[in-house]
DNA sequence: GACAAAGTTTACCGATCTGTACACTTATGG
DNA sequence: CCATAAGTGTACAGATCGGTAAACTTTGTC
């Protein structure tokens, strides 16, 4: 088994999920678009919940290393990283297969706070809050904690808007609103 | 029929699809909590969606009425008003019952664009949008409709963060910032 | 008090849901 | 070459899904 079929299931799983939904994705579905026996899958899972953490994992994984090395490519001042992170977030909504924040579709479908589904999607966001935290410690703003979380309203903002208007231009707008902030935020 | 049963399977309906989620909400658990029978139900509505369109037609309605009367309540100048909406967003969040935006959840669960209830939801956002620009323009904000939509990512990034979270802060973060946005699209 | 509309009960349809059993095939490593 | 692990196909269980049929009861109106 060198390439491993679990994370080849879990790869094309994530897909199915991200396109079409947790409870309107059956598991036949995903035998049928993924290629793998149900039998293999409930030898690598024992529910459907705990095959849907592990594509959750996937995506907090893939997602962050992309964001934030995105961020770092396109700019190399703290400063100019905490604007950065609106072009890496325009670059997403408007490429092809966006459709939407996984986490927020996955809380929105698993609302129970004490559901691990629930639980391990607001995880994903507090990392993504700390990342720009750091950043905008880094870029010595007053009150950096304060800073990332307002930033972070305008990052969920334009993804929920993106998606129920169906454009990409919210990005560009929050880009702008978080150049006032930023600015307002400075030090001395 | 005086006290329609219709309004009220939607009124009870309305709970369910809330706490629950659409999906996962089927027509037997509705039979049981709203206690009108299966066959009354068809006859209001031919399917399930219909009777969803039905109660989001109800939430945007009951929603938008509170929202503005609310705003309008807490402040009595333009520019004051649209401090005011993180107010009224801010009791929202806080209350007891609150359990995310019903139409962000819609969208997760019928991500299909073409999708009626994936337009009504858009709509219900629209309107929202609308009202707050009018606030802008009596404001004499520089860009009515820019800070409108400034204002309005603020507002969604506060929903989802507080559902994901589980607390109701973000709603004061996202008033703080707000605060910045429209001193600096003063006009003048 | 008759009549019609509205609502209920119960049973059911075929499809789909998550999850399992079992017998079979493939691939890998010593 | 053989033992073992990994994967497959098929069939199925039991529950639930959205939706329907038919006979019965309640309700409101003239």
């Amino acid at each position: 088994m060198r390439p491993n079929k679990r994370d080849e299931l879990v790869r094309n799983a994530l897909e199915v999920f991200y396109r079409d939904g947790f409870h309107a994705t059956g598991m036949d579905k995903l035998v049928a678009e993924t290629g793998i026996s149900k039998t293999s899958m409930y030898k690598h899972f024992r529910t459907k919940d705990e095959m849907i953490l592990a594509v959750l994992r996937l995506r907090d994984e893939r997602f962050r290393n992309w964001f934030c090395r995105r961020v770092e490519e396109i700019a190399d001042t703290p400063r100019a990283r905490l604007l950065a992170v609106f072009d890496a977030l325009h670059e997403w909504i408007t490429s092809p297969r966006f459709k939407g924040c996984m986490f927020i579709k996955a809380v929105s479908e698993f609302q129970d706070p004490k559901d691990p589904i629930h639980i391990q999607s607001a995880t994903h966001k507090r990392m993504l809050l700390e990342y720009v935290q750091t950043l905008a410690t880094e870029a010595r703003a007053r009150d950096p904690a304060a800073l990332a979380r307002q930033l972070m309203l305008l990052k969920e903002g334009a993804i929920v808007t993106s998606v129920m208007l169906g454009n990409g231009s919210p990005a560009i707008e929050a880009k702008a609103a978080a150049t006032v902030l930023i600015e307002a935020a400075d030090c001395c």
